[in-house]
DNA sequence: CTGTTAGCGCTTTCAC
DNA sequence: GTGAAAGCGCTAACAG
């Protein structure tokens, strides 16, 4: 049976099928009497009808539906963002279209949605944006992308979390510690993100009268951070190191691993976001938690706010970064041999 | 600047906009003269025009996108399956909606965006589905949903892997090595796969003349995984545990390092489907690997066959699962302490 | 080879 | 409180 439409629920009701249109959005404009309603909403459910959402895209020339651009679905951290993406969203009335960049290649698709008219705006993560893509794009649509943690040239926009901060409280932390030899593992300097976190962990090794030493991978993922790490072993026989992603840390911990390298005895480990990850790691890894699902939250309303018609600025998320303690820091001892046969003391998961 | 139309093109170029439309969708049956064609398709070059999408999947009565309906984003079994879902379609002319079932709840976004007409057909793992949402699709509705990795009430059609097989091969492989004492962490048994992947278990246990020792979850997470791993060990003391997802061996690794169990030298870990994760877990995990993105990228291609009118029934993924050996398992030693000061070799990663 | 026409299903302005 | 009419931008059948 053929999907029902306006014109059969209002031939069913006996009415008007812009009076069906009406009633079922709620115009506060034109009410219809309380049993024409109802006659009308029966009708509408006998049918079971729903509303045609092309014709009325077509018609309104808006979709009511936002583009989220992701590098890499299974990442903690944009997952993390991606929930609060997907909440805000929801409260504000708009599906969301999730892309994950690498899958969609040389395509553009997100690029072409938007042009298309599929989505009215784009959340872009900056690190998974190609942004030669945006060069054909109209001004009118590049005010519709909305970067997140991080800027991109040519817009006028982004929602950043402080990420230089984070890594400065990182080496803080590990200093507080008592280490001076620490390594920070980080993403290529290709966009900002990466780069502010290289800023705050110089600044802060500076501050603190350490000599910051850093390695910059190809990639983003776990097996960069295992390459990295082991260069790192064997570069500088840190007492810390400081993948800078979530991403990192589970090849980091491999290469700990395999070199025989325990944590936090021999080297400790701290990276920056908080996650599922981070707590079921053996052990628990130390982290500085950034407000990753706030800024799903801020951007998505900001996107909005966008696409109806106002003007955003550069802003950045209120909370600020928090250092969440687990078991993969410790202080430096010289005499490790008396920690080698210790008992593990760990708390339990709640 | 208001976006181009077709009619917008057609004036530019001086022919009308139903011949524009002709030659920019390469229409076979009536083609432009070459100098006409490139009058049109310099004009729409010049007016940066772009289809309205609405407009056309109005007219056309179709969108060619497909949802995608995830249980959890992160889950690196899901990154497989969505993988080759993302390359099948992208190859057969399709777009690919994600959704992460558990954002949005008991909203049915999905089955809306089906009855909408926002997709054409949806691709659906049964562990993220609540069948109860489906009620209200009409039947001809409902034929365009796929269940991945297990049938669905109702439903005549379905894309799997053999789970069952799978989960014997996990058992015969710690059988081989002597293991006598183990135990199943599976999926609350409200699905077609975690009930297969019992089956496969207690028949390979049955087979070896071993007793099935089953813990069933309450969720799919990493806590889960943990939790049922804490409840193994005190219950059990095995000498290997087969968390049977992805999902539950950050969470098992993490029980067994808190009760300071060596993996593999005191207690063997095996688990279904080979992914990064069990790549760069400490130790690396060995696994029997699922043929997830064959099963992704063969589910696509049925879905779009349905949409096209095919009829398709319950079918396999013909590749068959195979034991990725890594090192988390190894034979049953009566006196673990030739072990414990063992130093590890392990072959690092190329 | 190209133009005319009609209509997909919806919303909204304007009448009554 | 309700109906009539127009049109969003596109495609496809038909005509010439």
């Amino acid at each position: 049976m053929r999907k029902a439409t306006l014109r059969d629920v209002g031939k069913l009701a006996k009415v008007d099928p812009s009076l069906v249109s009406r009633v079922l959005n709620n115009d506060p404009n034109a009410s219809a009497s309380a049993r024409t309603k109802k006659r009308i909403l029966d009708a509408a459910k006998k049918l079971n009808y729903t509303t045609n959402i092309s014709a009325r895209n077509l018609k309104l020339a808006s979709t009511k539906t936002i583009g989220l651009l992701l590098s890499d679905l299974t990442n903690p951290t944009n997952d993390l963002v991606a929930h609060g993406v997907l909440q805000r969203s929801a409260e504000l009335g708009y599906d969301v279209i999730i892309a994950n960049h690498s899958d969609i290649g040389g395509d553009k698709t997100f690029v072409k949605m938007l042009s298309q008219g599929h989505v009215d705006g784009i959340l872009a993560f900056v690190n998974s944006v190609n942004e030669a893509e945006f060069e054909e794009l109209s001004d009118r649509l590049l005010e519709r992308i909305l970067p997140m943690n991080g800027k991109l040239t040519g817009l006028q926009c982004s929602v950043t979390v402080d990420d230089a901060l984070a890594a400065e409280m990182c080496v803080d932390h590990l200093v507080g510690l008592g280490h001076k030899n620490m390594v920070g593992i980080f993403a290529p300097q290709l966009h900002d993100s990466p780069k502010r976190r290289v800023v705050g962990f110089k600044k802060a090794c500076t501050r603190n009268g350490i000599e910051p030493k850093i390695l910059l991978t190809h990639g983003y993922s776990q097996r960069d951070g295992y390459l990295a790490t082991l260069e790192a072993i064997s570069e500088y026989s840190p007492t810390a190191i400081f993948p800078s992603s979530n991403a990192y840390v589970l090849g980091a911990y491999r290469a700990l691993y395999e070199r025989n390298l325990r944590i936090p005895d021999d080297v400790s480990v701290i990276t920056i976001h908080n996650s599922e990850v981070t707590e079921y790691l053996s052990p628990p890894l130390t982290n500085v938690m950034l407000p990753a699902n706030e800024m799903g939250k801020m951007a998505a309303e900001k996107l909005i706010n966008i696409i109806d018609g106002q003007k955003i600025g550069h802003v950045t998320v209120g909370i600020p970064p928090r250092l969440v303690l687990r078991s993969s820091t410790a202080q430096v001892i010289g005499d490790k041999s008396t920690l080698s046969s210790e008992v593990r003391v760990l708390k339990p998961l709640s």
